[in-house]
DNA sequence: AGCACGCCGACT
DNA sequence: GTCGGCGTGCTC
C-alpha cells in the first residue's frame, strides 16, 4: 500500500501530496487523517505530515521511502475534515497543509505525548506493564513498537483503556502561587504601628488582614478584594513573613458553574423567529436565517433556544461569536443553560486548555461549542444548528493563509450536515442583507426591546460650530459638561475614540517632514507610555528624537489624537475621575481585556475610554452616557465600506447607553453632522441605511453587486514587483469577460513593508467561469518564481 | 527549510 | 587549475 501524504514544509513551496510506502508493521494502522513522521529531502530529515489518501500504486515506485512513524492511533481529522480542507484550499487559494493545520488545535501541530488510562489494573503478564508509571496510568515511549501500538488500539476499542494526549511543551502541570496569612490579630496591630504612614499599600494590606485573618487565595483573588494592591506588595509581604506563599496545582478547566438558568419567556417576535428556525432543525434543512435585531432585542435568547432544540433532537450545535465578545458574561450565560455540554474555544486559552476542549468535542462529551473564528472547524459530529452572532464583524475573516471567512465555512458545513444557519446582527453586512432581500436567506426581524427599555437619546454635535474646551481641539464643552454631570451623579460614561485611519505621528513644523519607518512607507506612531516611536507594520521601534533628523530643528511636535493623549487631557480636566483606558496597548497582555471590563463592570472606574473594542457586546447597566469623540475619522478612509463601518460602529456604541432602567444619552462629535451614516446610526435605522447604501454600491459597482478578488505580489525589488503585477494583468485580461473590471495595477496603499514592495490589482466581476482556474494556475506557477510572494484574497475586507 | 548542482570570478 | 560565491530547483 501507498500513502499519499501532505507534508509540513516550512516554506510551503509545495502543495501536493508525496507518496510513501507503508511498512508492513504499520500495514493496517495507517489511515487518512492521521499524522505521521516521514523522511523528507536528500538528508531524509523527519517531518510531520498528514495522510491524505491511500493508494495501490505510485508513479514514484522505486523512489518511495517508508513512513517512519505514526503519531496517532486514530485519525485526528476525519473524512469530513479532509474534504473540508480540500474545499477550503481551493476556495481560498491556499496550501492544503495550512488548511489542515488551521483545523487542528495548536497542540497537535507541535510534538505531543500520549498516555493511557486504564479502567482496571492489567494482568501481570500484559505487555503493557513496562509502560505503566502507576497502576492505572501508562506512558507511550518515544519510539512505540508498532505491535504494542496495535495491542493498545485493540484494548481501546474493547473499552479497557482510554488514550489521552498531552502537549510536550505544556506538559508541566499548571501551578499558581497561593498566599496565606501568617499573622495573628495582635501581630497585625504591632505591624500597623511599626509601618510608616506613607507605606500606603502595606497599610492597606494590614488593614485588610485584620478583618480577614483566614483569607487565602491567588494573586487574582487578592486583587479582587484589594484592587489597588500591587503584586510586589504581596511578594514583599512574603519576604517579611506576613504571608506564606505556596505553589498549588491548578486545573485547566476550573469553572464549573453551580447555578443553572432556564429558558426565558419569549416575546412575540422571538417566538415568530423560533417558529421559523426550529422546524428546519427538525427537518434537517440547510436554510440560512438572517436575524436582524436591534441592540437589546434579545437575539441571544433566540440562539440559545435554537441550540436547545438541536440538543433535544440528539444533535450538536455550534455558536460563533467575535473574539472580543467572548466575555465571561457571555460564556457563563451559555454554560448556565447547557452546563457541562458546553466547550469554549477562544484565544485566551493556553494550547493545553484549548486542546482539552477540542478533545471533549471530538469525543462527543461536549455538544455545544462556543468560540471565535477558528471554532468553525470544531470536530463536532451531526451538527443540528450553526449560529453566527454579529455576523457583520470583520474579525470572522482571517487575514493570513488560509484567508477564509468563518461565515462561508459555516455555510459549507451546514450543507454537509443538513442544518440551518442563523446569522445574527443589529447591523448585518450588506452582503447578507442583500441575500435576504433576494430570498436566498430568510429574514427574521426583532424590532422591540423586551423590557420596554427605551432607546437612548442621541445628540449629534456639529464640531464646526460647537464650543471647544480651551486648548483642546477634540473635546466640546457639551461633552465635558455631560461627563461632569455623570461624575457628580455617580454614574458611568463610555468614551469612544474612533481611531480607524487615525494615528499619532510626529512632524517637524519647520521642514514639514514626518518621521517614517526605515523599512516601510508609513509614518511611525507615537507611544507615550514607552517613550518611543513604533511602526505598526514591521514592529520597528526607535526613541523619540529631540531634533528633526532632516533639518535639525527643535520644532518637532506630535499630531493626531491618541487614547493616551485624551486620557491625559481628561484627567487634567476631571481630576477626581477614575479613568480606564482600553486599547491595544493596555489589553495586549493575556487577560488584560477581561480585567479592564471586570474593573469597569464593578464600578471601580467612572470613565471607560477606548477604541472600537469598547463598542462590542458589553453590557454595563450603570452607563448612562456614551460619547463619541470623533465619529467621522473612519468616513474618510479610501474604502467603499467606510460608511458601513462607521454606521455599524456608531449604532453599536449607541446601544451601550442606558440599557436597564436608567435613561441613556449619547453625544456624537462630528465634522459631518449631515452624513447619512451618522444620521441613521443615531436613529438606529438600519433598514434606511441599507437601502441608501445599496443605492450607492450599485452606482459605484461595488459589492454586493459585484464580487471582488484582490491579487497582490511582493518582492524585495520594486521594479520586479511592478513588472510581475503587469505580467499577471496581461495573463488575466484575455480570460475575463467584458463585464469584469480590473482596477489597477497600483502600488499598495503602504507600498513598502519590511523592505518588500507590494503591488496589487483588484478584479470586480459577476460571473467568470475561467477566472478561478486561471488564478489556481497562477498560484502554481508563482511557486516556482523565487523571491516573489503572491497573495490572492477573495472578497477582501481591506483593500490594501 | 535545507541541500546539491552548476555557473562564474578571484585566488594560492 | 581550484576554491567558493550564491542563484536555481528538488524533495515521494
Amino acid at each position: 500500500m501507498i500513502a499519499q501524504i501532505i507534508i509540513d514544509i516550512p516554506a510551503q513551496q509545495t502543495n501536493r501530496p508525496f507518496d510513501y510506502a507503508i511498512p508492513e508493521a504499520l500495514d493496517h494502522l495507517v489511515q487518512p487523517g492521521m499524522r505521521v513522521l516521514v523522511p523528507f529531502g536528500r538528508q531524509g530529515h523527519l517531518r510531520q505530515g498528514f495522510v491524505w489518501q491511500l493508494a495501490d500504486t505510485s508513479e514514484f515506485k522505486d523512489k518511495l521511502k517508508p513512513i517512519r512513524k505514526i503519531l496517532d492511533l486514530e485519525p485526528v481529522l476525519n473524512q469530513e475534515a479532509l474534504d473540508m480542507a480540500a474545499w477550503l484550499a481551493k476556495d481560498t487559494f491556499s496550501f492544503l497543509i495550512s488548511c489542515l493545520q488551521t483545523m487542528l488545535p495548536n497542540a497537535l501541530r507541535a510534538n505531543y505525548q500520549r498516555f493511557f488510562s486504564l479502567k482496571a489494573p492489567l494482568s501481570a503478564d500484559s505487555p503493557l506493564i513496562p509502560l505503566l508509571d502507576s497502576p492505572l496510568h501508562g506512558k507511550f515511549p518515544a519510539q512505540l513498537d508498532p505491535k504494542l501500538g496495535q495491542k493498545i488500539k485493540l484494548l481501546e476499542q474493547q473499552g479497557v483503556l482510554t488514550i489521552d494526549y498531552q502537549v510536550s511543551q505544556r506538559l508541566g502541570i499548571k501551578k499558581v502561587l497561593v498566599y496565606r496569612n501568617l499573622l495573628t490579630a495582635a501581630m497585625i496591630q504591632a505591624q500597623l504601628i511599626a509601618t510608616r504612614a506613607n507605606a500606603r499599600q502595606q497599610l492597606l494590606l494590614l488593614n485588610f488582614l485584620h478583618d480577614h485573618l483566614t483569607f487565602t487565595g491567588t494573586w487574582a483573588d487578592w486583587q479582587e478584594q484589594l484592587p489597588e494592591l500591587s503584586r510586589s506588595t504581596l511578594t514583599s509581604a512574603v519576604k517579611k513573613q506576613w504571608l506564606a506563599s505556596q505553589e498549588v496545582e491548578s486545573y485547566r478547566r476550573p469553572t464549573s458553574l453551580e447555578t443553572t438558568e432556564t429558558a426565558h419567556q419569549l416575546t412575540a417576535e422571538q417566538q415568530t423567529a423560533l417558529a421559523a428556525i426550529n422546524p428546519q432543525i427538525v427537518a434537517q434543512q440547510q436554510q440560512v436565517f438572517l436575524l436582524e435585531g436591534i441592540t437589546g432585542s434579545g437575539k441571544t435568547e433566540v440562539y440559545l433556544q435554537a441550540l436547545a432544540e438541536a440538543l433535544r433532537k440528539g444533535r450538536t450545535a455550534l455558536m460563533l461569536v467575535p473574539e472580543i465578545a467572548l466575555t465571561p458574561q457571555m460564556v457563563n450565560r451559555v454554560r448556565q443553560r447547557f452546563q457541562k455540554q458546553v466547550a469554549v474555544l477562544h484565544s485566551g486559552l493556553s494550547a493545553g486548555e484549548r486542546f482539552d476542549e477540542w478533545r471533549r468535542i471530538e469525543r462527543g462529551e461536549a455538544k455545544v461549542v462556543v468560540g471565535a473564528r477558528s471554532a468553525v472547524f470544531a470536530p463536532l459530529k451531526n451538527i443540528g444548528v450553526i449560529v453566527i452572532d454579529e455576523e457583520h464583524e470583520t474579525s470572522y475573516k482571517q487575514t493570513e493563509m488560509p484567508r477564509y471567512h468563518a461565515r462561508d465555512v459555516a455555510l459549507y458545513r451546514s450543507s454537509i450536515h443538513h442544518c440551518p444557519v442563523i446569522l445574527g446582527s443589529a447591523t448585518p453586512s450588506l452582503e447578507s442583507r442583500a441575500r435576504a432581500q433576494k430570498g436566498r436567506y430568510q429574514l427574521l426581524r426583532l424590532t422591540k426591546r423586551p423590557q420596554a427599555a427605551q432607546l437612548p437619546q442621541v445628540n449629534i454635535l456639529d464640531m464646526r460650530q460647537a464650543d471647544k474646551v480651551s486648548g483642546k481641539t477634540s473635546l466640546s464643552v457639551n461633552l465635558l459638561t455631560a461627563l461632569q454631570q455623570r461624575l457628580a451623579a455617580g454614574e458611568q460614561s463610555i468614551l469612544l475614540l474612533n481611531r480607524r485611519g487615525y494615528a499619532n505621528f510626529i512632524m517637524c513644523r519647520d521642514c514639514g517632514q514626518v518621521i517614517k519607518c526605515p523599512n516601510c512607507d508609513i509614518s511611525l506612531t507615537l507611544h507615550q507610555d514607552i517613550q518611543a516611536l513604533k511602526c505598526h507594520y514591521c514592529g520597528h521601534q526607535e526613541p523619540i528624537p529631540q531634533v528633526c533628523p532632516h533639518c535639525h530643528s527643535r520644532q518637532i511636535r506630535s499630531f493626531g489624537v491618541g487614547t493616551q493623549r485624551v486620557e491625559q487631557d481628561l484627567q487634567a480636566l476631571l481630576p477626581t475621575a477614575r479613568i480606564l483606558r482600553m486599547d491595544v496597548d493596555t489589553t495586549s497582555k493575556k487577560g488584560g481585556h477581561a480585567r479592564i471590563i471586570k474593573k469597569f463592570g464593578q464600578h471601580q472606574a467612572d470613565i471607560l475610554l477606548g477604541t472600537q473594542m469598547i463598542a462590542k457586546g458589553l453590557d454595563f447597566p450603570e452607563v448612562t452616557l456614551v460619547g463619541v469623540i470623533n465619529a467621522d475619522t473612519s468616513l474618510s478612509l479610501p474604502d467603499f465600506r467606510a460608511s458601513e463601518r462607521t454606521f455599524q460602529l456608531l449604532t453599536q456604541v449607541s446601544g451601550r447607553a442606558g440599557r436597564a432602567n436608567k435613561a441613556g444619552e449619547v453625544i456624537v462629535q462630528t465634522y459631518n453632522p449631515d452624513n447619512y451614516a451618522i444620521q441613521l446610526a443615531a436613529k438606529q435605522d438600519y433598514e434606511t441605511f441599507y437601502r441608501q447604501e445599496m443605492h450607492l454600491r450599485h452606482l459605484g459597482g461595488y459589492p454586493p453587486y459585484y464580487y471582488t478578488i484582490l491579487v497582490s505580489v511582493s518582492h524585495a525589488q520594486e521594479d520586479l514587483t511592478a513588472q510581475k503585477i503587469f505580467q499577471i494583468q496581461r495573463q488575466l485580461l484575455p480570460i475575463l469577460s467584458p463585464q469584469a473590471v480590473v482596477l489597477g495595477p497600483v502600488p499598495q496603499m503602504i507600498a513598502r513593508i519590511n523592505n518588500r514592495y507590494y503591488y496589487q490589482l483588484i478584479i470586480k466581476y459577476k460571473q467568470e467561469p475561467k477566472l478561478f482556474a486561471a488564478l489556481q494556475q497562477l498560484t502554481q506557477t508563482m511557486q516556482k518564481e523565487s523571491g516573489f510572494q503572491l497573495r490572492i484574497d477573495r472578497e477582501p475586507l481591506q483593500f490594501s
